[in-house]
This record gives C-alpha cells, structure tokens and sequence, in this order.
RNA sequence: AACCUGGUGGUGUAAUGGUAGCACAGCUGAUUUUGGUUCAGCUAGUCGGGGUUCGAGUCCCUGCCGGGUUGCCA
C-alpha cells in the first residue's frame, strides 16, 4: 500500500502523539484481551488491528493476554484456536502471552488490601435482593445491611469463600462505593463471586473468581499496558476502571480508551449467536467458509493481508457505525489480484465440437500465470475437438452489446484460436445440448495474420483433459445487511439466507490436479477460489472466495 | 425515563477557527487475448434553529435523531 505517505490518524493516535510531545511514555503497550470462550470473529481483527497496529507503529509493545475470570465459559481449545488466529492475521505477541488467571494472587492480595482500607465488603444478598437494592437508571441504591463489617470479619468471610466454604452465589465480595452514584457500575460493584467450577489454567486451586471489572485494569497495571484499547461499551465502567488503579497499589497507570466496534453488512459479530449457528447446525463448523470467524474467512480464502487492509480502511471512530461489504470484497479483490496464479474453469458447462478439428488429438497452448506479471511464469493447457464453454457464453438471439458466442459470431478461445459458431443442436425441450464451430488454423495463438479484430475472448476447458471439482459458492449467510433486523417475534435465526451455499461440479484445466489445500486461484472472467481442506487424492473441492467485478451483467441485469 | 456518548456525499473516514479531502460504491471514457486489471474523469456531504467571530464542520445555546448503560458475563 502506501503506508509511506497515508499516516493513519485517528483520535487515539492523536491522543497518543499529546501525550508522547509531554514526555509521558517511554514506551508504548497495548493489549488484546480475548475471553477464551468462542473462536475469533472480523470484529476481533478489528481490535487486534488497532491495538496492534498502534504498538507497531509506536515501536511499542504487543501483549496477548487471555481473560480468563470466568471458568464457566472457558476452555483451552479456545485458547490455541485464538492464538492460531491471531498470529494468522500477523500480530506478534512475541514472549508477552499472558493469562488474567496468572494474577489470581495478585489480585486476591488486592482484594485484601482494600478491605483492610474499609473499602470493600463481603455481602450476603443473593442476587435477586441486590438487583432491588441497586435501584434503577432513575433511582437510586440503598445501602447493603451487610455493608458495615467490620475489615476483620471481612477478612475472615473472605479466606472462608475462598477456601470453598460457602454455596456457590450465596456470597460476593463487593467494592464499598456509592450506591447513589449516576452510574450503575459505581454502586459497589461486584469483586469477587464464588463457583466451584475447575479452571482451564488453574483447576480447582480457587473457588472465588474476580469479576472483569476488578481484574481487568490491575491486569494492565501489571503488564504496564499504557493505552488499555476497548469498545465503547465499556466507557461507563472507566470511572470503576480508574477507581481501582486510584485505590490500589498498583505498579502503573493504564489509561482506557473506548472506540467503536467493527460493525459490517450482513456479519453477525456476537459470539452467543455465532455458537448457536454452530450448535443449532445452521453452518458446519467455526470455519465454515460462511462464518464471519478469522477461520471461516481463512477456509473461503480471504487473506490476512485482505482483512487487515479492510479493518485499516474501516478507520478507527466513536460513532457506531455500519460498513459496507464490498469494501471487504475489494480489498480481497486486491490483494488476490496481484498474488494469485489464473487458470480457466467452466462452472456452468454447455459442450461446443469443433468440426475441422483432427479427431483425437490434442493441441497445448501456453498461458501465462498472470497476465502482468510474467516472472509468474506460465501452464500447458490441452485443445481438443470437444470443449466445454460457459453456457452463459453463448447467446442464440444476442442483445446489442453482447460481445461472446452466437450462431455465425467468432470469439477467442482464451489462450488458443478463434472459433466460429455455426449451428446448435437441441433437445425436445429446446435446450441447447451442443454448439457446432468451426476453428481457424491461422489463429493459434491468439490472433491472425490478417490483424482482425474479435470483440470476445471466453474461457474454456477440453472436454476429455480436464479435472472435476466440486464448487461450492457463496453467497451471503443472512438475506439482510443487519441480520438482527427482525420482525416481532423473529431472531435472526429467520433471516438466515437458505441459498448461502451452492455446490456444483465444474470443469478446469488439468494444471489444477496440482492445486494445494489452501492455494487461491482467479478462475479467469468468473472469481477467485481457494482449495478447501475437504479436498482428497479422488476428489477436488473449491470455494469461492470472491467472484471478479463484473459491468457486463450489471449491465445486462438492467 | 436518568446518565454517558455520538451525528460530515449512498457507505466509511479526514479536516483540531482559515479552499470540506480520501477511499469504497455508482456513472463516463481510454487501454486490454479476462466485460478482469490499470488509467483518466464525473456525480454526491457538514442533522435543524439561534449565537460568538473578519471567518464556524470545528466554539456556545437549543431542538431532533442514533448508540450505550439497570449480570455474581466480558
């Protein structure tokens, strides 16, 4: 791209420069902190894009940091899928792995310290009864009864939860506030809640677990996060954020900064609904090639280059917003254009017999890999009597502009000669079954002696050399850019688009037997397609990972 | 409803009191052995109303609209 002269600027990064022209950091170090509780979605990239994109530029620091409070939720197959997506998309964490669960000490410590300071309590409400106290947006709270222990029957309650002496949620371990206070996070927030349930990191070592909100800012502290980059749903807990950096000993000062999610048409990013796609067998996996995970956009073909370059060019903002889908499919497009290797494939195949070609044999035309770039070197690709064409390529009554195949128009066999069609032979129906052509000796090659210009060049593929492949192609998972947008009553589960897969056997080149799981090419004049996993020694199977723009039927759909 | 936060072309994002720019999308045209790519160009915007100022997208007041918040989730 052209990083040289586009300096990203974005009212973090402006933020950032202030307080570097003051003197105030050193060093830059920023953070990505995933529950290891799902698999990593477009939204995700986001932040890890901005996040570290932001230690990168700064010469800075970029820590991975699981936020694993919750052992309800947790496994570790989350953890090393995420750890594979993120170092797909190319953020390095080099030796800064770390796990909230690492401070579960720490931060236990911390607890103490505060109750010894009369600024925390355990409190025996259930939750039902503290929802009530709490009060309302518009009301405010009433003091908890148990509110006034004293700091050592705090202690002494704590030491008891944690060693597992009390049922699970009929004790919590609360910050000592203001339950007045305008914002509901402030009115003595939750620290510390029991459960019995065994850690992926720590098994059965605790019985209480911190709440996010009393482990997630002391976690940055330690690590000497600088800029703690989260979404702007979090902005009302920055006040108890910052409370607790203010009341603790902490060894530094992280500072939070809220923007504003990835939001992209017609892609889900709630982790609850994307597990329910997954359990409900709406999709066959997290990376079905129609997931908007890092592993399903991987299985369709996009890149890490082409999903960064999305998220770049999203840009970093306050304000919700909502981003359109072909900006994704360009930087795909983009990328691909310039990496990918061309070959031809016929996906929607209608035969053509070229009469003056010698039966049986074969002719082998020479075409380049990519058509700027000829260091990409080049492939054989077999003519023989019989060839397959795009149905869609031929056209018995054509319209004004229609440049392919019709009865006595000549087009160009990429790569090959001119044919000319002559006659069509149908079935009782009227379906075209076979197009009758003739060739041009003096063409191969690509052109004549005599300079003649043919308006169309199609692609093509031997009716007898070729290889088979399932096609599977894509269309969007949901029928509406928001898929939550429902009628009464509905989920989005409604909204699911029952035609998001097709799939298909077409026909391509013999050069594709060599293709490589996970290897992209651009079917020429059709799209871009990735070898999927699925594929075996007997059977090939594609995605389509982008179909090529295409003014023709945008012209002709009119 | 209370508090917080935000409103710039169709979409996304810049402009930090001084010519409203860039990208995607859309539309023209040129080039092209992909109706692809590339290149050139066009269309189109500061939520409304007041005010401050020589000058306002930017500052102030007000109205309208959007988003967030009432878990022992993160």
């Amino acid at each position: 791209m052209s990083e040289e002269e586009e300096k990203p600027s974005n009212f973090i990064r402006d933020f950032i420069d202030e307080e570097l022209a003051a003197n105030k950091h050193e060093q830059i170090v920023t953070r990505f902190p995933p529950e290891p509780n799902g698999y990593l979605h477009i939204g995700h990239a986001f932040a890890i894009q901005v996040s570290h994109g932001i230690a990168k530029d700064y010469n800075g620091r970029f820590h991975l940091r699981f936020d694993d409070t919750n052992p309800a939720k947790e496994e570790d197959e989350y953890v090393q899928a995420i750890k594979k997506d993120v170092s797909w998309l190319g953020a390095d964490w080099k030796d800064h792995l770390y796990f909230t669960s690492d401070y579960f000490d720490q931060l236990f410590d911390w607890a103490i310290h505060l109750i010894k300071e009369g600024k925390a309590y355990v409190d025996d409400l259930t939750p039902e009864e503290m929802r009530e106290y709490r009060g309302t947006l518009t009301e405010v709270g009433k003091n908890s009864p148990y509110r006034d222990r004293t700091p050592e029957e705090n202690l002494e309650l704590l030491e008891a939860m944690k060693a597992g002496k009390f049922e699970e949620g009929s004790k919590v371990l609360r910050a000592k506030i203001d339950m007045a206070h305008a914002n509901m996070n402030m009115r003595d927030p939750v620290l510390y809640r029991i459960m019995h349930t065994p850690h992926h990191r720590t098994a059965n070592k605790w019985k209480i677990y911190p709440s996010y909100d009393f482990a997630h800012g002391q976690s940055d502290a330690i690590e000497g996060i600088t800029h703690s980059l989260c979404s702007l749903e979090f902005e009302f807990h920055r006040p108890l954020y910052n409370w607790f950096i203010e009341n603790l000993p902490v060894p530094h000062t992280p500072r939070q900064i809220e923007f504003a999610r990835l939001n992209v048409e017609y892609i889900l990013t709630s982790k609850r609904k994307l597990l329910q796609l997954v359990n409900e067998g709406h999709v066959r996996g997290w990376d079905d090639p129609r997931m908007p995970t890092i592993s399903g956009f991987r299985r369709r073909g996009y890149t890490a280059d082409a999903i960064n370059e999305f998220c770049y060019r999203a840009g970093v903002a306050k304000r919700e917003r909502l981003n359109e889908y072909s900006l994704l499919e360009y930087c795909l497009r983009q990328d691909l254009e310039a990496k990918v290797h061309r070959r031809m494939a016929v996906l929607d195949p209608v035969k053509v017999t070229i009469e003056n070609f010698p039966e049986g044999e074969t002719e082998w035309y020479e075409g380049p890999n990519h058509p700027a770039n000829p260091e990409m070197g080049t492939r054989k690709v077999p003519l023989t009597k019989e060839i397959y064409i795009e149905r869609g390529d031929f056209m018995e009554n054509p319209p004004r502009k229609f440049f392919r195949l019709g009865i006595g128009r000549e087009v160009r066999l990429r790569y090959a000669c001119y044919i000319t069609c002559t006659s069509v032979v149908k079935d009782d129906e009227g379906n075209i079954t076979e197009i009758i052509a003739t060739f041009d000796p003096e063409s191969r090659g690509g052109s004549t002696p005599d300079n003649r210009k043919v308006k169309g060049t199609i692609h093509w593929v031997s009716a007898s050399e070729n290889v088979e492949i399932e096609a599977r192609n894509y269309g969007q998972l949901f029928t509406k850019t928001v898929p939550d947008d429902v009628e009464e009553g509905q989920t989005y589960i409604d909204n699911l688009n029952p035609n998001s897969e097709t799939v298909s056997t077409i026909y391509g080149e013999p050069e594709l037997k060599n293709a490589k799981i996970g290897e992209a090419f651009q079917f020429e004049r059709k799209g871009y397609y990735v070898v999927d996993p699925d594929t075996t020694d007997t059977k090939m199977v594609f995605n389509e990972s982008v179909g090529l723009r295409d003014s023709w039927s945008k012209k002709a759909g009119k």
